[in-house]
DNA sequence: TGCGCATGTGCACACGTGTGCATAACGTTG
DNA sequence: CAACGTTATGCACACGTGTGCACATGCGCA
């Protein structure tokens, strides 16, 4: 039972102001029962000796530890490393502190992380793309505490959670490659992430419905692969074996969409000239891939924000809402009218 | 004082088996002055009532809070958000927790972030290449807790600390430059921080000096520019200008040198046959970049890993070391032998 | 039987903070 | 002057866990 750290305790201050602890707890917390005088003087010895508060301590009786946990596949994706940065952000402003935790998507580490959580008793938790989504339910009876998704890939729940608006970013860009005159569309998929697959296809449907089948002609493609990169090159070439040929794909994400556009090159096809290829998610890559990727954000660091914000809102006994975040088009260079080359019309 | 989440505590295991609470205490942590007959019953009891300890508690009377601080100026930058993952990695399997604080390299927020961790009692910190590793020893004395920097930028404290040889990394990718057949060579630096620029600019010396200056010309150039990309290619414009004119540039990092490659590319010069790129970190990007980039690997993730196993070290009462992690070249295809061009005979 | 020893358990306190209630001092009012 | 309200403070307990020490029990041995 020896003491490693010596700090002082409002104890050791009470001794040194003349009063009692409960009095110098009361007085640090503001309490405006406690005279000014007596206030200045014990903020003034606690000053002097360097006081810091012992977070633990206060927790165990307020049954609060100002903290979340967060959750996370990996952070070796910078997408899940700009949504932590935007939930660290948020945590901060309200005086909360991020407890990090990666499950990598393995039933121990989930198991484990969950008991750590538990054990550090957080206030509520945030859970970003992951498996742990699928069974929140349990999550939330095992901890007891409120629970917000962010881009959960689990259908046919109703957490609180933030999505990004797949259904919406998808059709805009399918609209915008019509709108340059593509006729023959393909999406790339990626079934391994049911719910923003099944949306964002959708919304990739739903745009080439409204010109109708016998102006537009549309399909989806589902390569398989290790990664989304190896995805996107069997998606392209997937696509060149189509009659018609595709003049333009629509990828699931922006590493799909740039795993086509290396086999392109490597098939010697000129992008956007031979075939337009658009992604989804605006990571830091599509920028620097030649051409610059033509995609859709979604503002990852508003999203861990909010998504906080919603778990504060949970704690303070608002109930639980599934916001849907606006996707926004990004109009680079991967995508352009397609051309009316020889090669297209000798296909036909 | 109502408890809001009532969670069994040992105290209620201890009145359902019929046991104080010390026994209980003591069984669950393994004490073998228990019997055996009483632990078993008390460990049926615990996994009954779904028994999870609380951290805080155990924290207050141990001392010890089985968390560590991690420092990061940002996460938005993979190249930190891996070593983060190295940390958690590592931590998450010695039993401790990680505290994310991020530090933006903001005065007030580096301010509001060691009081957090101080109020949180963290056993031990990691920061890294944050300016907070500059007042170290301030931080040291204000937590009164083991400190380990990665990758800091503070010139001459002798603290415990992971840093990447960049000083052999810069010679080995210079080396390699050298034996390609350049002979005229520029490297683009980055004052803003000092250590590591000016190590990586001793290497990039160091290996051109070994042909002697008879043999081989180099110098060093200071673009100025918001970030590293805007560096880089101010870095590629002030040595188009240079005579004789640079064949290959040494970056201070990935981010320098694709600035510089966009830039070489808005030139119309062709990479590498007109002038060879290398940068230094290797982030994902450099591979996405066209063409990819040959570069100086980081282990980021194994950083991150033995700056917390040091971290372990110094709270089992091991003295403070400096580890310096070699770095290894990654050869791709932004460097090539220089071609023995009209321009360049031309320029001579 | 008395003594010493090993084994198993409980008592009581500690860690640092928050808070309900009692109480003391003081001022106001009938 | 007494009753009462207001203000400032302290007492005592609570939160959940760990541990030094005392103590009870049982056993072996002189």
């Amino acid at each position: 039972m020896r003491r490693v750290a010596a700090r002082a305790s409002i104890k050791d201050i009470a001794r040194c102001a003349g009063v009692s602890h409960s009095t110098v707890s009361r007085a640090l917390r503001g309490d405006r029962r406690i005279s000014a005088a007596t206030a200045a003087r014990i903020r003034e010895v606690a000053a002097a000796v360097g006081y810091v508060p012992h977070a633990a301590a206060r927790a165990l009786v307020t049954c609060r530890s100002a903290v979340v946990g967060l959750v996370v596949t990996t952070l070796a994706d910078p997408f899940v490393a700009e949504i932590v940065a935007g939930v660290e952000e948020a945590a901060t402003l309200s005086g909360y502190s991020v407890l990090l935790a990666t499950s990598a998507n393995e039933e121990r580490r989930e198991l484990a992380v969950v008991r750590m959580l538990a054990e550090r008793r957080v206030d509520g938790l945030i859970v970003t793309a992951s498996r742990l989504g699928e069974r929140y339910g349990e999550l939330l009876q095992k901890l007891g505490v409120p629970v917000v998704l962010i881009n959960n890939q689990a259908i046919g729940d109703y957490a609180s959670s933030v999505r990004i608006d797949d259904f919406g970013g998808a059709k805009e860009v399918t609209a915008f490659l019509l709108s340059l005159g593509h006729r023959s569309l393909a999406f790339v998929g990626c079934p391994d992430r049911p719910r923003s697959h099944s949306l964002r296809r959708s919304g990739f449907e739903a745009a080439c419905s409204e010109l109708g089948p016998e102006e537009v002609c549309w399909q989806t493609l589902l390569p398989s692969g290790q990664d989304d990169l190896e995805r996107g090159a069997g998606g392209l070439e997937m696509a060149l074996k189509l009659r018609p040929r595709p003049t333009a794909l629509v990828c699931y994400n922006d590493m799909t969409a740039i795993g086509a556009l290396l086999s392109a090159r490597e098939h010697g096809l000129n992008v956007p000239a031979d075939i337009s290829i658009v992604g989804f998610d605006d990571i830091r890559e599509a920028t620097f891939v030649c051409p610059p990727l033509t995609t859709v954000h979604q503002p990852r660091r508003e999203m861990g924000g909010s998504a906080f914000e919603m778990l504060q809102g949970l704690l303070a006994g608002q109930p639980g809402r599934d916001v849907l975040v606006p996707a926004r088009l990004i109009v680079r260079s991967s995508a352009g009218p397609p051309a009316c080359s020889a090669a297209q019309l000798h296909d036909r």
